[in-house]
DNA sequence: ACGATAATGTAATATGCTATAACTTGGCGA
DNA sequence: TCGCCAAGTTATAGCATATTACATTATCGT
C-alpha cells in the first residue's frame, strides 16, 4: 500500500510517545478534568502497551505535571495575544476577559491548572512553576502603570484572585438563583475597574508623600 | 473518659455507620484532600467489612457529597460566629478574614468544598447545594447595607471570588518570589474595602437617579 | 410476645488502574 | 559490524471500586 510513511504505522518504537501522551492527555483533560487522565486509556488510544508511558513519566503525577506545564504555555500564548492585539478596553481588561473566557470554556484544563493538587506539588523552579509564574508576570505587565514598590503586584493578585473565584463559582453552580442574572463578564470588569481605581489612589498617596 | 457506651464495641451492626463514615472521611480530607478518601480504608478504620459503606452511599461520589455538605454546614457555623461575635472590623471584614483563615488552615477540606468536581455535580436543590447557597446568603447578610436590586449580591460575589482566589493562589505556591511579601490577610482586607467603596458609590448613583 | 420483613452487615468476586520486573527490539555510534 | 542503550513488550503484583449472594439483627404489625 503506497502510503507515505512519515510515521510508519507499525513500528516497534512509537516515534515521539512523550509528546503524543501530553497532547492526548490535554484532550482528555479538556473534557473530563484531571481525574479523566488514565495512563492505561492513553496507552491504548495511542496504540502502545499499557506500561509504555512509564518510560517517559515516572508516574501519573509526573505526566499531569508535564500536561499542566504545557497547558500554562498555551494559556500564556493566548493571554499575550489578548494583550497585544488592540481591542476594546485596556490591556488589563482584555487580559481579564480572555482569561475568564478560557476558564469558562475550557474548564477541564482550567481546573487542572488552578484547582488541582498537581500545581501544589510542583517545586519552585520546576518547568511547571516557571510557566505559572510567567502567567502572573504577563498579568502584571498588562497593568499600564509605573512600578512603585509592590503596588502593581498587589493589584494584579487581586484581579487574579477575583478571576479565579468567578470561574470556580460559575463552575460549581453557585451562580444560580437570582444571582444568576449577574453577568460574569460584567462582574469581572467591575473587579478590574475597581482595582485600577485602587491602584490610582495608592499611587497618588505615594506621590503626595514624596 | 467515662464514655457512655451507646455503641457496644462488638455488635454486628455498627450503630451509626453512615455518620461515622462522614466524620472519619472529614478527618482524612483535612489532611490529604478529596483524593485521600478511600472507601476501603475508611471501612477498615471503622472495623467493618469493605463493602459495608455501600449500604449507606451508592458510590464514592455520594459519600464525597455528603462529606462536603457536612463541611459546608460546619463552615457556616464558623462564619456565623465570626459575623456575630463582635470583634475588630466590620461584619464583612470578619467574615472574610475567618473564611480566609479556614481556607489556609484547613485546606484539604477547603479544596473539597471549592475546588473539586464534587460540587459541580451537585444538583440544584441537593443538600449540598443548599448548604453552599446558605454560605453565600451569610456573606450577603454580612453586608450591612440596604438591599437595592442585586447590588449587594454583586459585591458579595466579588468578595467571595477574591477570597477564593487568594486561598487557591497561596496553596498552589504562586505567592512566591517577591509577591510573597504581600500579606494575604492585608490583600483580603483591601478587596473588602475597595468593594465596600464600590457599593457605596453604586448606591449613591442609584439614589441620585431617584 | 412473635413472626415477617426491612435494614444492615459479611464473604466472595469481577473489573479497572497504577506500577514494577524481566525480557525484546532496533537504531546508532565506536 | 558489533554491542549498547533507549524505548518498547508481556506478565504480574497490588490496591480500590463496586456488585452479587448470603447472614444477622432490628423493628413493627397483629
Amino acid at each position: 500500500m503506497g502510503q507515505i510513511v512519515r510515521k510508519p504505522l507499525k513500528t516497534y518504537h512509537h516515534g515521539d510517545l512523550r509528546e503524543a501522551l501530553i497532547q492526548a492527555a490535554l484532550q482528555e483533560v479538556e473534557l473530563g478534568g484531571p481525574e479523566a487522565i488514565s495512563i492505561k486509556a492513553l496507552a491504548k488510544q495511542l496504540g502502545v502497551s499499557q506500561p509504555a508511558p512509564y518510560r517517559h513519566f515516572a508516574d501519573r503525577e509526573a505526566l499531569l505535571q508535564a500536561v499542566t506545564a504545557e497547558a500554562f504555555r498555551q494559556f500564556n500564548v493566548i493571554m499575550r495575544e489578548a494583550i497585544e492585539q488592540p481591542g476594546k478596553g485596556s490591556k488589563l481588561s482584555r487580559f481579564a476577559q480572555a482569561a475568564l473566557a478560557f476558564g469558562l470554556e475550557r474548564h477541564g484544563i482550567y481546573r487542572l491548572m488552578f484547582a488541582s493538587r498537581t500545581m501544589a506539588c510542583a517545586p519552585v523552579g520546576s518547568e511547571l512553576h516557571i510557566a505559572a509564574m510567567e502567567t502572573l508576570a504577563l498579568l502584571i505587565e498588562s497593568f499600564e502603570a509605573p512600578a512603585v514598590g509592590l503596588l502593581r503586584e498587589r493589584q494584579a493578585l487581586k484581579i487574579w484572585a477575583g478571576l479565579h473565584g468567578i470561574v470556580m463559582l460559575a463552575e460549581q453552580g453557585l451562580l444560580t438563583g437570582e444571582v444568576a442574572q449577574i453577568s460574569r463578564e460584567e462582574l469581572m470588569d467591575e473587579i478590574v475597574e475597581q482595582t485600577k481605581l485602587a491602584l490610582t489612589v495608592a499611587l497618588k498617596a505615594t506621590e503626595d508623600r514624596a
